[in-house]
Formats: structure tokens, C-alpha cells, sequence
DNA sequence: TTGCTCAACTTGTTTGAACAAGCTGACGCT
DNA sequence: AGCGTCAGCTTGTTCAAACAAGTTGAGCAA
């Protein structure tokens, strides 16, 4: 049976809020005070069942609500779990070019500075290019192009992936880009020594919800967004590559350090 | 009564997904594959009641489902539409204090130039340093801050959130900064003509579901993450200015444009 | 002690029903 | 023609019940 919510009650203020979100406004108020810290444990559905005098399913909606807010984990016989955030800072101004390898190394040295321990799979394809990659490398849509994956993992959690696409032209200068396996000494380094340097870059960040493959893949729960970072990397005015990577929403935190006095010459 | 989900069948292939995932993957392939093409409707929960043979709240799990992934819009009485996108590019390596005035401005003149009508809503506050923005800031937690806070719309739908907190020693050299209304020629170009001059920023950049503030705020609907940018300002190695912004995720995208030509020098 | 089983918890999935409430167009009244 | 009402569409909220399936610890057997 229906049962239309007081309209006057409560805490003697308006309150015609449907009673499911009652139940996930009270808990997401107990969990920002601290009655629920991070990594405890909320009371079961059947306790919230009693304490809210709802039934199960409209305590479950309540509970769907902060799930989908990235607020609570749920899990099978276990129950629900407040979710506990940790970052890893990811400094994406810094030129890699200099004494620091490149990519995989980048992120090999960052994740170990952080005491952490660093894992990758590694894959190389020939692909033609997608449009909006054709469009960043300038060349035909469809073409061909070396697509080097990564899949990154942090302690054994899965990080982040990383596709970088390099247009034929310059695979056909530096044919070591096509070897299945990881370039030792890192690619921008393996560019620069057949002259070919990455002097700028230009990177586009959003953000949204995770295809299921993605979920997948980062093994995300509900409630977390992705951050998506394209790069594309310019020698002499001419893209060399394109990168884009998939980051875990609740594990990544990109930074740009930018000075005035750098960028004073190149106003676009 | 429970109806476990046929195991072998289908295409042919093992199938035990939930009902309403299959109901939510089947809509998901058909928009992707253009059947249903942005800004178009869903067929009604009654016609895929008949159409999978599940119950409607099974039917509404499996939309809720794409909702969540901010594929798809509900409203009560129309029906389900496919989300279409439309980002905003925002350019955030430029530097605004040589010939373009700051925030409102850049954002002025950014919205202006793609065509579109900017409005914004504007308010002035004292208040105590959160700890975040403290340490930012180099500031004692919890002493005073001059906070000016930013309500921008671009043809008058919800577009981001900005609150740009100032030191107080900063202030006192700066008193116009307590103004509760806008300054003509942008902060940072008053700063500047006090000597004060914005040299370098740090950026950070994260994602996460908005809270239910930021929903109310910017009218977001379930399914998209909010991009939180903030940015602080330095003059001389210290920090003259903390901006916490919130964009909606499906609104805008950021982009750095870098020169290693430029940051060669600093290698942090 | 070790290891297995199982009862008793937990969340996950599904159904059918009922009523609330927003939206739209048909119909009929002025 | 203009306007208001309302039937009939839509999604939103809530309930009660049942069975599926993951997790854990108590207790029994080897």
C-alpha cells in the first residue's frame, strides 16, 4: 500500500521527501559526522528495515543512492562498507624528456617514490585510426597507426590504462615502435636519439561514468567515475602521438605546475 | 516467485547475467549502435515489461542501470531519453593577466566567443580557512580568508561553481577584494597594479559524484561526476590565491597546452 | 589439531500490486 | 476561436514475499 509521507513532521520543517531518500540523507548525514567512519560497516538492511519502519526494498533504495554517489561499497554476505579514499598524485606538467624516461618508466619511478610496487601488461597493435585520433595526429581517419597498450596496476589494483597511438610516418622512421614488447630505455628517449623530440604537448581532461568494459577492466565499483586524460605530443609543430588514458576516479589526482614567465611567449 | 535466468541460451552463448542487466545491455548495445540516437526517447517501461517478459520493477533496475551510467534521462511523465553531449572546451595553461582580464572575464570572453550568453551570480564572505585551503594557502587553519564566490550559467543552464578564497595578509594589502561586487577590471589585474603579480599556479585536478549540494546547484541530473579544479596562485613563492571550481563533468572539458621549451628550466 | 559441513547471517534478484504525480492531447463548453 | 477539464498516457514511490547466493563462524568428525 502506498503511504504518502508526513508533509509536517520530522524536525517540524517541510519535509515531503520520498521516505528512501530520508533513509540515504540520515545515513549519508551519520557517515559525514563520523558515526561511520571510513572502512566500517553500516547496519544491515534488516536493521535499517526496523530503524526506519520502511520495507527492505525501500531501504535498498536509499542504500543504491549512496552507492551510486561513490559514498558505500556493497557486497554479497558481507554488507555495506563505507568507502575509504586514497589518491595517488599523478604530475602531469613535468617533462619526461630530460634524465627521466619515458611513460612506463614515469610511472614506474612515481609509484615506487610512493613506496608502492608498480605492475604493467603490456600489448602493441596495428590499427587503423579511430577518428577523433586521426583528428589529434593529423592524418587520415582509418589510417594506419601503432597502438601501444598498458594496463596499470598499483599494488595490484588496477590503476589506470594507457593507449598511445603513433601515426605510420613516424613508425616508418623508428620501426622499434611496432616490437610487441616494452622499449627498455622508454620511447621518447628512443624518438629523441633519431632526432625526433617531443618539444610540447596538448592535454584534454573530463570525466563520466565508466563504460561497463572500463568497470571491467579498473575493476570499479558503482558510484566512481573515470577521469580521462587525452595527450598529444608535437615535434616541430607535428603530432608524434596520441595518448589516451582511463584513470580511476576515486585513485588519481592529476596536477599541473604551470609559470607565468614560461608561457608569457606562447600566448595561443 | 523467482525465475532463475535461462544459463545456456540466448545466442547460444552461457548467459547467467541478471535479468536486468540483459535488459540494460540490450538498450546499451541499441544506443550505441544508433538505434536509439541522441535526444530520442526510450520505448515506455510497460512496452519492455512485454518486450523482455520481466516485471516492471526488473524493467526499471536495468533502466536505472543506464541512468546511473549517464546514458540516459527519466522524467516522470515523459519517459527515458538518450543524453546528448555538448562539452565546453576550457583552456586553463592560459595565462590571463597580460592582456585579458581574470576569472569572470576569461570566462566572459570564453563564453562570448563560442557563441553562447554567460551569466553569473556573485557573493562576497569572511571566513575561517578550511584546512585544505589552509595549507594551500600557507595560512594558519581557520584564520581569516576573504572568499568570492562564483554562480556561472552559460545560456542560463548551470555550468560550474567557483570559490576563490584570498590570504588575509593579502587582503590588507588589497582591501578592494572585500567588495561584494564584481571588480571591473578582474583581481588579478588589481593585484597586478598593486605590484602583486600572479607568476606561476598548482593545479589539481579530481573527479567524484557531486554531493547532494552540488546536484541542487548546478541541476545535475543522476550519472554525471562533477571535474573539481584547484587552482593556487603564487607570487614570489607564496601563495596569493586558492580557487576551488566545480564543473559538471558532462559540460566541460579541461585543456593544458605545454611547451617543453618553457619548463625546461624548471624542472621541479 | 585439522578440516569439513552447515546453520545463520548477509546482500542479490524477481515478482505483482497499488497508488502518486507529471504530461499531453482530445473533447466539450463558452 | 479560445479555454479549461479530464482521461489516459508516462515515470515515481512503496510494500510484502520469495528464493538465490556469498560469507562466516560454530560445531562436529577424522
Amino acid at each position: 500500500m502506498y503511504q504518502r509521507v508526513a508533509r509536517v513532521r520530522d524536525d517540524g520543517r517541510m519535509s515531503k521527501q520520498p521516505k528512501y531518500r530520508q533513509v540515504a540523507d540520515a545515513l549519508r548525514r551519520e557517515i559525514s559526522d563520523g558515526k561511520f567512519p571510513p572502512g566500517s560497516r553500516l547496519p544491515s538492511e534488516n536493521d535499517l528495515t526496523e530503524r526506519f519502519s520502511a520495507s527492505r526494498n525501500t531501504v535498498r533504495s536509499g542504500l543504491m543512492q549512496l552507492v551510486s554517489e561513490g559514498l558505500i561499497t556493497s557486497s554479497q554476505g558481507l554488507g555495506y562498507e563505507v568507502r575509504s579514499h586514497e589518491v595517488f598524485e599523478l604530475n602531469a606538467s613535468r617533462f619526461e624528456n630530460l634524465s627521466f624516461p619515458q611513460q612506463g618508466d614515469a610511472y614506474n619511478t612515481d609509484v615506487r617514490n610512493a613506496g608502492r610496487h608498480p605492475h604493467q601488461t603490456f600489448r602493441v597493435e596495428l590499427k587503423p585510426a579511430p577518428p577523433d585520433i586521426a583528428e589529434r595526429l593529423k592524418v587520415e581517419p582509418a589510417s594506419t597507426t601503432v597502438l601501444r597498450f598498458c594496463h596499470r596496476f598499483v599494488d595490484d589494483v588496477p590503476w589506470s590504462t594507457q593507449a598511445t597511438y603513433y601515426p605510420e610516418w613516424l613508425v616508418n622512421k623508428a620501426p622499434r615502435l611496432t616490437e610487441p614488447g616494452d622499449i627498455a630505455e622508454g620511447t621518447t628517449r628512443y624518438l629523441a636519439g633519431l632526432g625526433i623530440e617531443q618539444a610540447g604537448y596538448f592535454d584534454e581532461i573530463s570525466t563520466r561514468m565508466p563504460t561497463p568494459d572500463e568497470t571491467r577492466l579498473l575493476e570499479m565499483s558503482a558510484g566512481v567515475p573515470v577521469l580521462l586524460w587525452t595527450r598529444t605530443g608535437y615535434a616541430d609543430d607535428r603530432p608524434i602521438r596520441c595518448t589516451l588514458t582511463t584513470l580511476r576516479g576515486d585513485l588519481n589526482r592529476m596536477n599541473y605546475e604551470v609559470s607565468a614567465l614560461a608561457n608569457r611567449d606562447e600566448s595561443q
